[in-house]
DNA sequence: CGTCGAGTTGATGTCTATCAAAGTGAGTGG
DNA sequence: CCACTCACTTTGATAGACATCAACTCGACG
């Protein structure tokens, strides 16, 4: 497997077992043109049509929303093994923009693409809904996190969100990973000021729970970490507990298969726990 | 067509022309037992596995999200004609609740009769995969609001949302539409207290921009309250112009054809998840 | 008629924004 | 090798938006 490949064959795994074929799918996904392109870039413009996709291999992005006035919102952070405009189609133009921050290699893809790949491997096809569907759970607690949190909070869950989604991919290093994410980015997805998050961080630091710069961050105390975030069971569950979802994954395969089995008892399997 | 399905019907003729089989698959989702809900209860829990979905006849309904502590970030308004637990299967346990706003008339459908119904009418899975990315739209929407705009400009925008929202369903009178919505509702999705979100309608309601209760609401300078807001054309055009999706719907027919299969490229992956 | 949900209003407090400016450190060019 | 810039971080002072606390109104309801 291209060594790039590798933080989103990690993801997907969550979801499901893979064999040859599923493999040979997802390659044909990133054996498409490869790009570098240099931080600070736009590849995916806000109204204007879509293009084509592409999977991170390398650096990270953001999803961002502007108001006319210049505020920035900032919806969500791509990193390797994310893919960008996977179901681009289904909206007219691009409803956000996508930024790199800092340099990154990608592989594009045709939108079509992604339904021949479906078709190749209805299993990972499944798998990609299914990691959309995360994505859209991240989402709902970036709302949560802005809408009800006070900023130490906010800035502790996105710290930790950080390093759950790292460590799903292979990319941490203990509790200590890469981010290159500066306080002008974490102010604009957390709806905060500049100067407010600085002083958050530092009080962070000041009593020993995180340190972080602009390149990376280390988790000093977890525990308080996690206890300040009031970071949820089930937002762990959803990152950590492969096997809960592989029983699903199997559920829906039969339903695909089978198209009408009964699903009855699915999703009681709730049972296991988090394994941090 | 049942009276109730109407504003199901409306919303997703926004994507297609309905033809014959695809009235007859949508009615297969409609057809399920219907039931009455009292205001106030929970037709799903956060953290419990999943069970039917539902899709709301008559009345509204809210998803949202509970911290430890007892505050609560609204995720979503659900309308007649939207869709719960569409895309269920997606994830081992409901990670968010849902709860009557008024009195709710609902249909009940098993998990697995979405698979059905795409498979009788792959068109229509396709409008309902749009559909739950427009949700995903909406929700992004609110994390703008939630996160750069003042109390003012939330609270406007809130309610070009609802007003947009039930036209496209015919469900408004002009300027006047109803609302089951109370103030501290209204805050626990804004973000805001409750108080403050009464200050803030008091001034609307002085400054002669829009009128409203627990019950209804009344727009009575349009102009005024998108200045307030900044709604953007974008947002609208997600809303109003069938044609130009129209257009996307045909070019991904096309797509689906071409490719093969019936059930490959269902409409489940071209979403970007269902709301809660 | 008392209770209850909802809306309203005033007084007070605080979290966070804003304004302003200085400090760091890597990179550039002379 | 030393200015010099640029992007980023840090810190202080001040202000404002919004939260919190508390109390009152009003209509619906049993």
């Amino acid at each position: 497997m291209k060594p790039g490949a590798e933080a989103l064959h990690n993801k997907l795994s969550l979801f499901i077992d893979f064999e040859d074929n599923d493999n040979e799918a997802l390659d044909s996904l990133i054996d498409g043109p490869h790009q570098q392109i240099p931080r600070g870039t736009d590849i995916v413009t806000e109204g204007e049509p879509h293009r084509r996709g592409h999977v991170i291999l390398d650096g990270w992005a953001a999803s961002y929303k502007t108001l006319p006035d210049g505020r920035r919102q900032i919806l969500s952070f791509l990193m390797p093994g994310d893919i960008v405009g996977l179901f681009a189609p289904v909206s007219a133009v691009c409803t956000a923009s996508v930024a790199t921050l800092n340099d990154l290699e990608v592989a594009t893809f045709m939108p079509e693409e992604v339904v021949t790949v479906t078709s190749r491997s209805p299993r990972l096809g499944v798998a990609l809904g299914w990691a959309a569907a995360r994505e859209h759970e991240i989402l709902a607690e970036h709302l949560v996190n802005v809408g009800r949190r006070s900023a130490a909070e906010r800035v502790a869950h996105l710290f930790l969100e950080f390093w759950a989604r790292l460590r799903v991919r292979g990319l941490t290093n203990g509790k200590r990973f890469t981010i290159p994410v500066t306080q002008t980015i974490i102010a604009d997805t957390l709806g905060l000021s500049v100067v407010h998050v600085n002083r958050t961080l530092r009080q962070l630091s000041n009593q020993g729970i995180l340190e972080s710069n602009r390149d990376k961050a280390v988790i000093v105390d977890l525990g308080r970490l996690q206890a300040l975030a009031g970071f949820s069971e089930d937002f762990l569950l959803n990152h950590y507990a492969p096997h809960t979802l592989r029983r699903r994954v199997e559920a829906l395969d039969q339903m695909l298969g089978g198209a009408g089995r009964s699903l009855d008892g699915d999703g009681r399997d709730k049972t296991s726990q988090p394994q941090a």
